[in-house]
DNA sequence: CAAATAAGTAAGTGCTTACTTACTTTCTCA
DNA sequence: TGAGAAAGTAAGTAAGCACTTACTTATTTG
């Protein structure tokens, strides 16, 4: 009987400020993913968070101040670092195939394992928040700078066909974003194609690959 | 005096119902597009429209009916129609460029000239609406059975490679899309790739020949 | 162990929202 | 030309919103 009442205690106990700051913060990104920054309310969140509205306003002086901390929040857990090191190996040996491939089959996985990630970042880049400017300042610039940077080398070596290297990103980080896009807003199904991340990396990277490559 | 004061007045005057009817339809399917539905108030809209809230549920019951209505709007307006005709005559030609060449250049101009357009889709999209099922339905399918058709044929000619046809479409499709996408959401002043929609849709097809072609 | 501190709540506040009512102005045509 | 229909409004209403206040409970610590 105690050791059941303990159980409760535990699982119902007060958590520290920093401990509740956290899960509101969460459980806001989640609703934030699904129903956008002003189709959530915070009477939502709290419930979600399984407490009073009014300790929102403890921890975050105002909703604004909530979408705000979750820019400091996934720029510290970097969701987007970590990303290039495994491609960094492929592009010390060249393995144009392995560059691609690895680049495209990562996005493609952390997309379908965190589809709400995709979800936050649209709706933020349609409302024209910072968190979207900050995602693309500090990773979809990279992206660009890191495959053009390896475009441009490959292209000197005579390798790959002379073509404006950012649009070759493009052309590639279309197919996978668009892809898991499709997958996330109008084909959830996937009625249309239904794949595999690895099958669908293979296929991009094999048309991009040939596409660019001198004969 | 009098000149001046008819002016104003035919400025000024009352619509029919029709006139009025759709007039609100297009502010707010303007205003959706800007900032979605749920961020849209019926006062903004009556504002923009230049009347007062009351004649906006004169013609649409609630502010659901006035989202569904721009499904009936969109659909009879057929934006996406005719956006094939053009490219038939390539098909019929076997004019494995002009097809592609087309289609992407047609979708890129429509993107660009309309980009409110893009920006509802995304906001149905993401608030899970009639309207994107629609545009997935009508449109979205009918462009991968079009392309994924054109791509078989070509593979039994020995003229592609043997691949998914919908995964050479979703390569292809993904390739424009996300283009647009990137200058509407995060790249409005193209820093990362400033280029015409013609040097686009070329790159892009070019790209795309030379992956599934057969060598 | 008591006092300070921090986590928590119930019940508000005033403002905004979607939507309505009761009334006025303009147009149309018998 | 005048009555009826349709376009329009001003001024509401109740519910919902972001946010606050005044107070209670639990935890830490000198």
């Amino acid at each position: 009987m105690i050791k059941e009442l303990d159980v409760i205690e535990t699982v119902t106990s007060r958590m520290t400020g920093d401990e509740r700051r956290l899960q509101i913060l969460q459980v806001a990104i989640d609703l934030f993913s699904q129903r956008g920054f002003s189709g959530t309310t915070t009477k939502e969140i709290a419930r979600a968070a399984g407490v009073s509205e009014a300790i929102i306003f403890r921890h975050f002086a105002n909703k604004d101040e909530l979408y705000s901390a979750i820019l400091d929040y996934k720029a510290c857990s970097r969701t987007f670092q970590g990303h290039f090191e495994e491609v960094i190996e492929k592009v010390k040996a060249k393995d144009d195939y392995g560059v691609f491939y690895t680049m495209a089959l990562n996005a493609l996985d952390h997309h379908s394992e965190d589809y709400g990630f995709l979800r936050l970042m649209l709706h933020s880049a349609l409302e024209d928040h910072d968190l979207a400017r900050m995602f693309f300042e500090s990773f979809i610039t990279d992206v660009y700078k890191f495959l053009g940077d390896y475009i441009r080398q490959r292209q000197t070596d005579g390798a790959f066909r002379q073509i404006e290297p950012n649009m070759v990103v493009r052309a590639f980080v279309g197919m996978f974003v668009h892809h898991s896009l499709n997958n996330l807003l109008w084909d959830k199904e996937q009625r249309l194609l239904k794949i595999s991340n690895e099958e669908a990396a293979k296929n991009f990277t094999e048309i991009l690959l040939r596409g660019i490559t001198t004969e």
